[in-house]
DNA sequence: GAAAGTCCTTGATATAAATCAATCGATTAA
DNA sequence: TTAATCGATTGATTTATATCAAGGACTTTC
């Protein structure tokens, strides 16, 4: 945080973050109904965000890795509407929201973090809703690593090769595809040598080919 | 707002919505690039936000009436990355972001509903995200009727009937579907004597019917 | 190390929605 | 009033993805 603030200033803030929680593979860090008291910044592992429908279907809503922010559903109705649940092994840190309003007051900074953190979470959403409504099989999955390995490597991993920390089928549901296109897609992107794909490990060979393919009608000019 | 806040508090409330502007039929509010300064509350008229893509395709991202924020988009950025264009002539309240922060900082009530507004729209896309992954075009324009007289409802207008604001095209690229698709399925759901077309006028005949649809697998009993 | 369980891949076929095309209706302009 | 334009409907056909089905590759368990 980027500001003039004293020791006193930086203890208060990091209050928010005291108090810290681990969450097993596979375990839920909140579920759907759950009363709303805390955002959760993760510390390290991997979640999925998901809804579930009346009958059954499941949305995958988000990917979240180290950094990220959990929990915003919950602000409206106090209520959490979706699950989250931990990929892998998970610590996070628990900020309840009565401090973070509490501090948001005292500390512009941190209000304005806040502001951006939800408006940033609505922007990615306007961008799913781009994804799901106008895009082919092979732009989605395109995006959708080209998006993984860009957060990776802002968090020092590699720009090109990645460990997926979750099955085809979550794949699938947060991309609006059935788990069988996302193998096949998988494959063809790897028949033409843009990508290699085993199992969960990916290596992207041709970043452009796969920005190609989510800009498909960019003139070559452009590229 | 439900508060012990004097008239001097109120004042200053009142000075967030204090400049309003008029939006004409097929005009912009504000537009993807634009400089993010205010969020607008829509007083009166009809808006859709929409994203394009690079090469061309749209997406509506959604479709905002009297009494709802627009502009959310541009707090992560300071940009706007949408446009909001109005669908009949429209006036709203220009709220200068810059005072809201300030005036949330000294009213809690405030500071809690632009994070409740926030929440809201997440919570709004999130289900966007289920209809578009999941769901058949039957469900999806079922639940947009639903969700649009549902809206006019509590505002006073009726629960049955409605005037759409947006043509055929514009509801398919909000709902992920071509237009062609949106009339076929208004055809279907008239054939089947579940609702009233004619052009934009809208009834629903049967509302149980219309959830039902957006609801497959219910059981009868539990409906 | 065998068995069981997950997850993934691939093939054959079905299907919902897209696309292409023509017409119609309503509104606006001349 | 007649064009002209825009939006909506409907039909015929195509196509991308889903579905159904079988087998293969890892991983975990005992």
């Amino acid at each position: 945080m980027p500001v003039g603030l004293d020791v006193n200033d930086m203890q208060k803030l990091d209050s928010i973050v005291a108090t810290r929680k681990h969450v097993k593979q596979g375990q839920m860090l909140f579920s759907n109904g759950d009363p709303f008291t805390s955002l959760y910044a993760i510390r390290t592992g991997f979640f999925k965000t998901c809804l579930s429908n009346e009958d059954g279907r499941e949305q995958v809503t988000g990917f979240q890795m180290a950094g990220e922010i959990i929990g915003l559903d919950g602000i409206v109705s106090d209520h959490h509407s979706c699950n989250a649940v931990a990929l892998e092994d998970a610590e996070v840190c628990v900020m309840p929201f009565a401090n973070i309003e509490d501090l948001s007051r005292e500390f512009p900074v941190l209000q304005r973090h806040v502001h951006k953190v939800m408006s940033r979470e609505i922007v990615r959403e306007n961008g799913m809703m781009m994804m799901l409504g106008n895009m082919r099989a092979e732009e989605r999955l395109a995006a959708f690593l080209l998006n993984l390995v860009q957060r990776l490597h802002a968090r020092g991993f590699s720009q090109s090769e990645m460990i997926l920390r979750m099955t085809r089928e979550e794949i699938g549901s947060y991309l609006g595809l059935k788990l069988e296109t996302i193998s096949r897609t998988f494959s063809k992107l790897s028949e033409d040598g843009i990508i290699e794909v085993k199992q969960r490990y990916v290596r992207i060979l041709r970043p452009d080919e796969l920005k190609k393919i989510t800009n498909p009608q960019m003139s070559p000019s452009c590229s």
